[in-house]
Parts: C-alpha cells; structure tokens; sequence
DNA sequence: TGGTATAGTGGGCATGCGCCCACCATAGTG
DNA sequence: CACTATGGTGGGCGCATGCCCACTATACCA
C-alpha cells in the first residue's frame, strides 16, 4: 500500500464507516480499529485526526446533527424559489435513514436541543416540531384510510418519516415565528415526495 | 467477601449502575467490568444472567423503557382515581433523568416505535405524543411570558419534560381514540407538579 | 528546486477486555 | 437432614484494543 497518499477527507469517511459499522455489527464493534479497517485506511489515521477514539465518538454524534442541519437550510432555501421537489431528494434519502435518526435521537434531546432552547424563549421550537407531526400523523391517517397506503405498509419508515420531517422543520427556526401555511405547505410536500419515491 | 450471598435482584442492580457509569464516564467506559465494580459485585454476575455483553447491552435498553411503561400506566390508573399529584413524583422523578432520556432515544425510533406502531394503524398514537407537546409548550409559553419562568431558567429541563410528557401519554394508547380532557388534564397536572416540584 | 510541514502506514506494546471455570455458599426440595 | 439447583466469587487466559512511534510519501512555499 502507497504512504503518504493523502485520503480524500479522512474525517468523513471515517464518519461514514463508523455508522456502517454500527449499524451491521452493533455497538460492541464499533472500535478505532474496525472503523479504519471499514474506511480502507491505516488505524494510524484516526488517532492523527482526532486526540481520542472517544474524541472521535463525540464528533462523530456532532458531525451527523451538523449535517442534517445543513439539509434543512438546503430544503429552506429550496422552498423559497419555488423548486422544492427537486432538492428535497437527496435531503430526504439521507435523513430517512434508520441510522442516522438513531444516532440522532441519542444526544438530541441532551445536547442540541438544550443548546437551541437556551438561546431561544423556552418551548419556542417545539410547537412547530408538534404541528408538524400533528399535520403529518393526519395526512397520512386520511391516505391509509383512502387505502393510498396499505394498512401493513412498512409503518416503522412513516414513523421515522415524522421525526424526520418534524425536525427538519424545527432547525434553524428559533428566532421567527412558526409560520402556519410555510409549514402545512413544507409538509403537503414532504408526504407527496415521500409517496412518489415509494419510501412508504 | 462472602460467595453465594445471594444479591437482591442483580439484574436491576446491574443496570442501574451501567447507567451510572454511562453517565459518569462515556461510552467507551461502559464496560462489563466497570459495571460490575460499580455496582459492588463480581465480574462474573454478569455473565451468569446474560449470554452476552452485546445482550446485556439490548436488555438494558429494553429495561428502560419497560420502566417507563409501567410509571405511565402508574400515572393513567391514579388519573382515574384523582390522587394523581401524589403519585406523580417518583413517575416524574425518574422521568425527567437526562441518561433515561438519552438511552430511551436511542432505540426507541428504531425498535421500541416501530412494533409498537406496527400492532396499531399507522400514526395513530403520534397525535396524541403531539397533541400533548402542543399543549404543554404553550402552557409552558405562557407560564413565562407571566413572568412565573425565568426566561433564562432550565430550559433544556423543560425541554425535557415535554418529550418525557409526550411519551408518557403515548405509552399504552394504541387502541383507544385520543381523549382530548384527559390529555389535557394530565398535562396540566404534569406541569403544575413539575412547577412546585422546582425541577424547572 | 530544496526544505519543511503535513498526512498515511503498519509493526509493536502494554493494557484491560470479555469470557471461562473451578470453587463455594445459600435456598429450596423430599 | 442430605441432595440438588441456583447463584456469587475471583483467578486467569487469550486476545483485541487503543495508542505510540519510526518511517515514508506527498503538498506547499520560498
């Protein structure tokens, strides 16, 4: 094997490898070794880009909430010029995903969500993550009773589909009001999209 | 030390003190070891009631939300019969644990959510967990807007409580329609609690 | 182009991990 | 009371882990 061949950002994939790691083998194997062996690179490697392998699992939880936040500006911006089918494809493939919103959920309400409250009034963000579910959990209600949905359909997708769309419309929303048709708008579009692809 | 003492509950007590150390040190120092010395036993308890320290791992996680299933059906029986404040605490207490939270979102998207939903129709119990967020964020707004809150209070403790509140009224409804009194009557009860509790 | 900083490699080492097991104390049976 | 089942103890073993480091190749800059 070539040294000194400089991997193409070393942080991400070894970001991504973890996850698959953690989501095929569990988190007993999810160590600085298999992570490496994973991403095709020397263990040497992580241990140069991060002081810890606990370092490492820290930023790992940071980097995934970063992520779907710079999504959630991407679906933002997307909304107000008006093509928002288009650039919601790869957001919503990426956010869906069952290990993503597991990593997620497991420091979100320790960490990031105390941060954003606290700059925040308390319980700000929260209703639009609420109405948005209650918008969302209704919607799809009248889609499974038209029979749109088979009432066995993969259920577990809608719901994580919920949390998912729910916080993608609490981010970034802490200083505006939460604006009722922007929302009910966001989600009519979030559910056909969803629908379209098939992810239901 | 004594051998063949027999240890009150050991399951228990194990995954009480894998929570304490989780808490304490990290992930990385969730160890079978440093579970057992935490919790004052050999290392080889461990092994005796558990295959696995991967098994381990999953029943403690499944533990956590059984606990959090029988303190919501504790809290709907005393509901009914009205001494609700009183039998709120310990419920509560245990509740609004930050490392409870935090281990209960791990899985509970991905596992505990999905068999739940898959034996209801889809998104049924969803409104409910919403319906109550709804309800306490803008409880929560007012009661700070009253100036009863200090703005900059424990906001990520609020928080919280909202997701903790959320799925205490979800637990256990699946085939009941959503009682709208009810559910605002524990709320506000839940709120009232919390507030002379001094936990905000 | 030479020099320096940066980044990747892989051998190796001490540590501590999960797990096994031989041993022993107690609880529960007739 | 003897007998068995259950459950706790702690020494130890093999091994894989996290981390270090000497070495090497590339990138960048004067």
């Amino acid at each position: 094997m070539p040294t000194g061949v400089h991997i193409r950002d070393a942080r991400r994939q070894l970001f991504d490898a973890a996850e698959r790691v953690l989501l095929r083998d569990g988190p007993t194997a999810l160590t600085s070794r298999a992570v490496a062996t994973e991403a095709g690179v020397a263990k040497g490697v992580l241990h140069r880009h991060f002081a810890d392998f606990d370092a490492f699992l820290a930023e790992l939880v940071r980097d995934r909430i970063a992520r779907i936040d710079d999504q959630a500006a991407a679906l933002r911006r997307s909304a107000g010029t008006g093509t928002v089918a288009g650039n919601l494809t790869g957001a919503l493939t990426d956010l869906f995903d069952p290990v993503a919103t597991a990593i997620v959920s497991l420091v979100i309400f320790r960490d990031e969500l105390r941060a954003r409250l606290r700059h925040g009034r308390p319980g700000h963000g929260i209703p639009v993550l609420a109405e948005a579910a209650v918008m969302l959990a209704s919607y799809l209600g009248e889609e499974c009773a038209m029979g749109r949905i088979a009432a066995d359909a993969d259920v577990d997708t809608l719901a994580l589909s919920l949390i998912g769309a729910g916080h993608l419309l609490f981010a970034g929303r802490e200083g505006t009001p939460p604006e009722t048709g922007a929302v009910d708008k966001v989600v009519t579009t979030v559910i056909a999209d969803v629908l379209q692809r098939r992810l239901l």
